[in-house]
DNA sequence: TAAATATCGATAAATTAATATTCATAATTG
DNA sequence: CAATTATGAATATTAATTTATCGATATTTA
């Protein structure tokens, strides 16, 4: 039915509509849409269409229906608890990041296992690694953030898996294998770092 | 021709190869990889002709030559220095981050706007803004990890462009397009987030 | 040395994703 | 109120990506 592409497009009409509406836009085309996210217009009706949102001829879509259907198929209707396991740099990073607040994302806690990055009176504790099991279960986690080493990537995915945890979003340097009760998604800041330098070289060679 | 996704996993192949070399193994199957990378060893195959690496039948592929050619398509013969717009909480995480050290990729400088996050003095250096147009003709800087808040982002890839970067990793909040000189890959963790806990849900509905 | 087997390489098929086209219709205009 | 126009909705087409198939051939083994 809907594929990755599709659910990440999603997110970024959502981002779009909010500016919209904030500059005071009711309606919208799927032509502008096109254009903001530089894709064709038969794309953000087709988009559109396979999750029901409608829209009427000559008007276009209304700005506000389609962030309250779009809030309810994102489930931004309540606000999703995530944890953070491993809090050096990246994990760190992302337990603050200003762009998850008011977006129906609330960091809970971290965990981690260096005792000199326990903190249990900040805005959002840091826990020891020890007490993940007993905070999941007793908060019903369901989303968890790993940025841990290499090395424990692995293991601490299954036990987080084991524990009830059913999104995994990897910036660990390894990525991992999804499972039918689990869906993980990798974020490798290498290879997309290579990946960038590559197509980069190549605009080089074309140009030359 | 060859794609993004065969670039990511070029990537993701070379990983491999470097800890299969690191066991001690000289030789490696299409099949091999395929399982490690959970997609078909055909399509291991296919990436691998298109970029003319070839093996023999019956014994495989070497490892060293996978890997040695792998290192010239994703030009790690040479150092590539990589400076980081927007020293916050990511941009610093990425200017720390271990994984880069010995992969051909050197994070050189760091760039900020706010005086108290300037440090000549560290291992990496970060700069004011404001040397920024200097620093990039100085030292030739073609790659640069874009770590701004949404305000500037936009402003700030446009002024690294014409400077002449040409390849742009941005995990500022707001996706950017790429123009013909210059290459941006986005990272949006909002939008990976919500891409985690959409099918996370869906998981859980189909289970049910 | 001949037969068996595992694997690559190339091609074809299937799947998935994106775009183009066509049609119906609501709004606008004269 | 009829004609025009802009747009969504549905369908068809194209493109892209991935997987499956099959022949050729090194390697192994008897």
């Amino acid at each position: 039915m809907s594929c990755k592409n599709t659910i990440m497009r999603l997110s970024e009409y959502r981002r779009i509509l909010c500016k919209l509406k904030a500059l005071g836009f009711t309606r919208v085309f799927s032509d502008h849409l096109a254009g903001a996210l530089d894709i064709s217009p038969a794309l953000v009706r087709k988009d559109f269409s396979d999750f029901g949102l409608t829209g009427n001829r000559k008007s276009g879509y209304t700005v506000d229906e389609l962030i309250e259907k779009m809030n309810m198929i994102l489930r931004k209707d309540k606000v999703e608890p995530v944890i953070v396991v491993g809090c050096g740099g990246i994990g760190r990073a992302l337990m603050e990041y200003n762009a998850f607040a008011g977006e129906g994302i609330r960091i809970v806690a971290g965990f981690d296992s260096r005792p000199e990055l326990h903190d249990l009176k900040g805005t959002i504790p840091v826990h020891d690694i020890s007490r993940l099991e007993v905070y999941i279960k007793g908060h019903n986690i369901k989303t968890a953030i790993l940025a841990v080493p290499e090395s424990s990537a692995g293991d601490m995915a299954d036990f987080l898996i084991s524990r009830g945890v059913t999104g995994i979003l990897n910036v660990a340097p390894i990525p991992l294998k999804g499972y039918d009760n689990c869906v993980i998604r990798n974020i490798n800041f290498l290879h997309e770092l290579e990946n960038t330098i590559y197509f980069a070289s190549m605009l080089d060679s074309k140009q030359k």
